[in-house]
DNA sequence: GATGGTTGTCACGCAACCGTAACCAAAACC
DNA sequence: GGTTTTGGTTACGGTTGCGTGACAACCATC
């Protein structure tokens, strides 16, 4: 199924270029020159994908990152950061408001369609039903439910929410301040080894299902979902 | 190990300058001033990467690129294109004729060797999704994962740091102050003989899968990461 | 206001990991 | 051939990072 990606840039070379290269590699690019105009678009058609320029007239990149994230049509959809070099050390900011990647300018269109590819596949077993299957274990967003084969697993809303969190990120690692970014939301304030509890609490509910090994310590990193070995 | 960069270009002025600019960015500079001096420097000479003006005496840039694609010599040797503003439709057609990027003139120096960079660093195994491979070894930096074929190679925090930097560096040698610098990072004081363990330990994780060759003593220098024998 | 469930924090313990020193092997130098 | 320098290898004490269990605070429901 072609993917949609929604492309926020002002300037239009770039936006022209970036459009081509989508094209070829069989993806749907909706363009927007600014904040405004890119939620016009959003309103009209979800994109599979954001592609969000850091500077942006009237309203910065991060900016409209952050409310898209709060919106509910919005809040699952992946988004890519352009910035210009020097913009680097303001990655932290945006991996608190909920951004999934980088791509730092002058970039191959290459490069780019590389990226967009690899974020896709990471949200990948989403057919666009919500529902997504890994390694055994099957969540269903709309119903809110977890099965593994025929049974239902009964969970608590953080497990819940960390659990969605890692199934449409898998095979990555998260350090505990990511995933309290992005499973709690950036605005509160809580120990990071909480994290590790609830880590513990859901590989525990996991356990009867033999599924507990899909979350996997990464040593000094974080943590990763993964379902292979 | 210097880069030589073959450069296509009529305006003497400008050849020059990003003839300086890449002497500059220690890499080699091949100059020609149309399409049959180009084919001559390649024959003699196959570059690592080729600048190509849209405009050339003769021939067209895009034609030029189309028939260096075919050449086997020269078929997977990235093109950059260097094209005047208004002739920016015609990007399709260079897409398609399998150019890598552009920069649109007029431009800095310094957005000229930042594209070179960036393609060049593709065409060494990275495709800017940030997995790395190397001599039979892949690394994935957002699995923060190390495969040697269909394994996963087991490798503590500090290894992983290491070898991360080896492969995105590769080819050069390195002193142990200066990996002390980059991989564990220059505050800390720790003994420039500790690099010799972990270059050891690091060693024998790989040795298993014989690629412990791949790290190479320099004596009197240092270390290096070497895909080539 | 009692009950059951959920959440964040802490303290403890264990295993993995790290840095250092000491010793051994191999070059390089004279 | 002997000495010096450089790097390889090993063993070990100390530290750190993570898993775990317990617990108080909170919330919703009845």
């Amino acid at each position: 199924m072609q993917k949609r990606i929604l492309v926020v840039e002002d300037e239009s070379s770039i936006r022209d270029m970036v459009a081509f290269a989508l094209r070829k590699a069989d993806m749907e690019p909706m363009l927007a020159a600014d904040a405004r105009e890119a939620q016009l678009a959003v309103a009209a058609t979800v994109p599979d994908l954001i592609l969000l320029d850091w500077m942006l007239p009237g309203m910065s990149g991060l900016e409209l990152a952050r409310r898209l994230r709060k919106e509910t049509l919005t809040a699952e959809v992946p988004i890519i950061m352009l910035t210009a070099r020097g913009e680097e050390m303001d990655r932290v900011n945006g991996l608190e408001a909920g951004v999934d990647d980088y791509v730092v300018k002058p970039f191959s269109t290459r490069e780019l369609i590389a990226r967009i590819k690899a974020v896709l596949r990471r949200s990948h077993g989403d057919d666009g039903s919500g529902v997504i299957e890994l390694g055994g274990l099957k969540i269903d967003g709309p119903a809110h439910r977890v099965h593994a084969g025929a049974d239902t697993i009964a969970i608590g809303p953080t497990e819940y929410r960390l659990l969605h969190f890692f199934m449409t990120h898998a095979e990555r690692v998260y350090s505990r301040a990511q995933l309290l970014d992005h499973v709690w939301g950036g605005s509160v304030y809580v120990e990071e080894r909480t994290v590790d509890v609830h880590i513990r609490r859901l590989r525990q509910t996991l356990q009867p299902w033999r599924l507990d090994g899909l979350i996997q310590t990464v040593r000094g990193a974080g943590y990763r979902f993964s379902a292979s070995a």
